[in-house]
RNA sequence: GUGGGCGUAGCUCAAUUAGGUUAGAGCGUCUGGUUGUGGCCCAGAAGGCUGGGGGUUCAAGUCCCCUCGCUCACCCCA
C-alpha cells in the first residue's frame, strides 16, 4: 500500500470507478423514495460557522467536545467542517424564510460529514450521509413518514434484516423530572458504574442508559424509563407513531435505553441497526427536535429527521451478499490502423457519441492486433476498424466482438449499422 | 482518547527451522509471436530504498526502538 509519495489523510477514502455502481444505486434508491414522498433536494455548505454546531448539535455532545474539524479562516472567523447535517438544514430554513412555504417543508440531502475520531471498519473521518428533515409540523404522522423513508430506502436496496429501535425522550417540561429520577436512581449505585458513567451522572444523565459496559448495563436494567415520565401529549404522540409504523408494516422494538448522542432530540428517537451489530454498526438514526430552531435563535419550529451513513449501507449490502452492478463500459471501440485514419476515427466517434453510443477510440495508429486486444479488454462489443484501405474506399470495417462476421459499411451508414449490431439485429451492411 | 494484531511490486502472496549473495511468483499492465484482426496460449519488458526513520550486527524484509498507516476491540456515532 504505502508507496512513496503523498497519501490521502487518515480516515478518508477514495471512491474508485469500481465503487460507482454501488454508490449510485444508493443515491438512486434514496432519491426515488424521496420523490415518492415529496421530499425535495437541498444542499448546504460543507463548512458552517462553528457557532451553528456549538449551539445546535450541543456543547455536551462528544461531537462538539472532541470530534469537530474547527479552524479560523483568514478573516478570523471560526468555521467548522459539518459533523452532521441537521443544524445546517434548520439554518437554511430560517435563512430562506421557508415558513412561507406550505408546511411541513420536507427536504433531503446527500453530503460528506467530518468527525475527528479513530478510524475503524465502518468509521471514517470523512463519511457520507443520506438524510432527510421534515420541518414545521409536530404531528407523529410526519415522524412515521420520515422513518418510513429511511426504512423503505434500505428495503429497496435489498437489506431486509435490519431492526428499528424507537424510544421517546419526552418534552422539555418532563425532562427535568426524568433526569432527576435517573440521578436519584444511579447515585446510590455510583460505585458500581464505570468512570465515564460517573461523570455522565452530573453531565448528561440520559447517556447513562446506553453505556454498553456490563456493570453499567446491570444497573441500568432497572433504571427509570423515560416513557413513564412522558406527559399526556408526548405519550399520545408516541402511541400514534407506533400505531402508524404498524400500519406501514414496519416492525419496531421499543428500546428504553435508546438516548442518542445529540442534545437536541425530544420525543421520538430511533435507530436502525443490523441483527448482530456492535456499537459502531448503526446504519441510520434520527429523531424529533422541536426546540432546535429556537436554540439557534429563531422562532419555534418543530422538526424530525434522520441521517444514514452511505458507507455503512454499502457494508450491509455486502454483509447480506448482494452483488453490485458492473461499471459502465463503452459499446464501441474505433481503431485507426494508420495515421491517415485518425481524422476518420475522430469523426466516426463523434457521430456515434452524438447518437448516444458510448465510444472509446484508439488514439494512435497501431496494429489491428493491439487495437483489438485493447477493445476486448475494455469490454467493447463492436470494433470499428479504419486503415488505409477503408480511408481510400470511404468505408469502415465493423467487427462484432461477441462473434459473427465482420462487415464493410459506408461512412454514412456507420452509426445505423453499429446501432443495429448493438441491438442484436442484422447488420445490413454489404460484405 | 485507550488497548491488541498487521505493513514485501497496482492486487494476492513467496523469500529455505536463531538474520546470509543481484527480494521471487501468479494476476494485471505494456510490447511482440512477419503479410491488416481480439479472447486461449507463448515470449519479453516495465513495475519494490521490503510504509518511513533510527539502532543492533561483518551482514536486516527477517531482531529492537520510534513514527506513519491499516485493522480489531473499547468509546462514540453514521
Amino acid at each position: 500500500m504505502p508507496s512513496p509519495g503523498l497519501q490521502r489523510p487518515r480516515g478518508t477514502a477514495d471512491r474508485l470507478p469500481a465503487d460507482a455502481p454501488a454508490w449510485d444505486g444508493v443515491l438512486r434508491a434514496f432519491a426515488r423514495e424521496c420523490r415518492l414522498r415529496n421530499f425535495q433536494p437541498i444542499s448546504t455548505p460543507t463548512f458552517e460557522t462553528t457557532e451553528l454546531f456549538d449551539k445546535g448539535t450541543g456543547a455536551t455532545t462528544d461531537i462538539v467536545q472532541r470530534e469537530m474539524y474547527t479552524f479560523d479562516d483568514r478573516g478570523g472567523d471560526s468555521l467548522t467542517l459539518r459533523p452532521e447535517g441537521t443544524p445546517s438544514i434548520v439554518r437554511a430554513y430560517q435563512q430562506h424564510g421557508m415558513h412561507v412555504l406550505p408546511q411541513p417543508v420536507k427536504l433531503y440531502y446527500v453530503l460528506p460529514v467530518f468527525r475527528y475520531d479513530r478510524p475503524q471498519a465502518g468509521r471514517l473521518r470523512e463519511h457520507h450521509q443520506i438524510g432527510a428533515e421534515a420541518l414545521g409540523d409536530p404531528n407523529p404522522a410526519v415522524d412515521a413518514e420520515v422513518i418510513d423513508l429511511l426504512w423503505s430506502t434500505l428495503r429497496a436496496l435489498g437489506i431486509s434484516d435490519l431492526a428499528l429501535h424507537v424510544n421517546s425522550l419526552g418534552d422539555p417540561e418532563s425532562r427535568p423530572a426524568y433526569r432527576a429520577a435517573l440521578v436519584a436512581f444511579f447515585t446510590p449505585h455510583a460505585d458500581k458504574i464505570c468512570a465515564d458513567c460517573q461523570q455522565r451522572l452530573t453531565q448528561n444523565p440520559l447517556r447513562l442508559l446506553d453505556c454498553k459496559k456490563p456493570p453499567c448495563e446491570r444497573v441500568s436494567a432497572d433504571a427509570p424509563r423515560s416513557l413513564d415520565y412522558l406527559g399526556d401529549a408526548a405519550r399520545e404522540h408516541f402511541d400514534t407513531l407506533r400505531r402508524l409504523l404498524g400500519a406501514l408494516d414496519i416492525p419496531c422494538t421499543l428500546d428504553h435505553r435508546l438516548a442518542r448522542g445529540l442534545d437536541y432530540y425530544n420525543r421520538t428517537v430511533f435507530e436502525i441497526v443490523p441483527p448482530h451489530g456492535s456499537a459502531q454498526s448503526t446504519v441510520g438514526g434520527g429523531g424529533r427536535y422541536d426546540y432546535l430552531a429556537e436554540t439557534l435563535g429563531g422562532p419555534h419550529l418543530p422538526g424530525v429527521g434522520f441521517g444514514s451513513g452511505i458507507e455503512r449501507i454499502l457494508l450491509n449490502r455486502r454483509r447480506v451478499g448482494l452483488e453490485e452492478a458492473a461499471t459502465h463500459v463503452p459499446d464501441v471501440y474505433v481503431a485507426p490502423l494508420a495515421d491517415a485514419a485518425l481524422t476518420v476515427v475522430t469523426t466516426v466517434a463523434a457521430g456515434l457519441r452524438q447518437a448516444g453510443v458510448a465510444t472509446e477510440v484508439g488514439y494512435a495508429a497501431a496494429s489491428p492486433r493491439s487495437h483489438l486486444r485493447r477493445a476486448n479488454a475494455i469490454g467493447a462489443r463492436v470494433a470499428l476498424i479504419v486503415g488505409n484501405r477503408e480511408v481510400e474506399a470511404g468505408r469502415v470495417t465493423l467487427k462484432p466482438l461477441g462473434g459473427g462476421d465482420q462487415v464493410d459499411v459506408a461512412l454514412d451508414d456507420v452509426v445505423s449499422s453499429t446501432q443495429a449490431v448493438l441491438a442484436g439485429r442484422a447488420t445490413g451492411g454489404d460484405a
